[in-house]
DNA sequence: CTTGACATGTAACGAACGTTACATGTAACG
DNA sequence: CGTTACATGTAACGTTCGTTACATGTCAAG
């Protein structure tokens, strides 16, 4: 069974992914909730309370997600693991995810005291994550951090512009990069892409 | 000579590099540099004024520094524009300029309400710029939207992680991909790939 | 010396903030 | 029925917010 505050943390979530947490404010969000600041304080303890458990839950689904991904992928291992990555990440029900976290690095820079705590709970760490799907040789931290950096600012981008078809295309031009440059000083490889069409180049 | 109001707005932009723009209240703001709430906004109007001249200030500041960079860059040509666009936006004095920048694009995404005005003015576009130094053949959206994205990415990271030494290395990471793919495929024509289907959005 | 524009100090306004006090409702259990 | 634990409503607390009212300094021009 669902306890209430459980209830109230789903209900949390969605209106953070939606709102954001710069401008959070406990009396507007119980309004939309439904329910009073009263409560929110009652089941929480206080805002903070709130945000650290409601950003728990946050990553913990992020999590369940990725590991559905993860699931997906075997069998079709030929997908480049970046573009994988991505479509994922972008897809509707991740995107607002990643949108929160982001924003929440961000604020975490310039105002450690008080979004620090959260971040430090939220060692996502895509990029090394992404940075497994390199070939050993290759898995330097310099090409680990460029991984890395490419889909932050790419993602960056979309949020700014919402232009999901030119950020694609961009994080498909850097694959391409990467392949060329590979195939004038191959790295040892076991298996080159067999199949006859080579998706997304 | 200089009137009060630009004293304080020199002042100013010193405190918004060093405090960001999230939590920023007029009243420390005030104590910080000796004077009173009552005089910044007898001085810009309201708060919403204030952030909008000294935002602007700073975006000139920027574009000075930028000019000047150019200036010296005349000569030598050789070296690569994106690591010298990169060496100069890590400089110490270039850096906190930028940090602000990259939160007004954050908040400004999650809360347009408010933030997206000071963005407009700021229609900086770092990206289109550092583009012109590519060859005009390989200056495609997708390249340009990439190059941009390493940028936005690597900076990124620096301000989470203040690690100059690897995001540089990052950099010229992927400036050596770029002429890897370039000597095996010079700069010429080349056959497209086969369009991938992307996420409609 | 008076005037008038600029600058400043003190204090308050109404609103919103996170949080708390206190009383009440609900429902399971003895 | 009475007890008990969880849940909730109403209202207020003290603080901070952006902003304003009102009085007063400063100082060159007339």
């Amino acid at each position: 069974m669902q306890t209430r505050k459980e209830i109230l943390t789903d209900e949390l979530v969605g209106y953070l992914l939606e709102h954001g947490l710069s401008d959070l404010s406990l009396r507007p969000l119980a309004d939309a909730l439904g329910t009073s600041a009263r409560l929110l304080i009652y089941h929480f303890e206080s805002k903070e309370g709130l945000l650290t458990e409601v950003l728990d839950s946050l990553q913990t689904r992020l999590r369940q997600s990725f590991g559905n991904l993860v699931e997906r992928r075997e069998g079709r291992s030929t997908e480049r693991p970046l573009k994988l990555f991505w479509d994922w990440a972008i897809a509707d029900e991740n995107y607002p995810y990643f949108k929160l976290l982001y924003e929440l690095q961000i604020l975490a820079v310039q105002n450690p005291a008080v979004y620090g705590p959260y971040l430090q709970r939220n060692a996502s760490n895509w990029s090394e994550l992404i940075g497994t799907a390199l070939p050993e040789a290759e898995r330097t931290p310099a090409m680990v951090t460029l991984l890395g950096a490419v889909f932050d600012g790419l993602f960056l981008e979309l949020m700014s512009t919402g232009d999901r078809r030119r950020t694609t295309q961009a994080i498909q031009q850097f694959i391409r990069l990467v392949d060329e440059a590979r195939g004038k000083r191959p790295v040892a490889q076991k298996k080159t892409t067999k199949a006859s069409n080579t998706r997304g180049g």
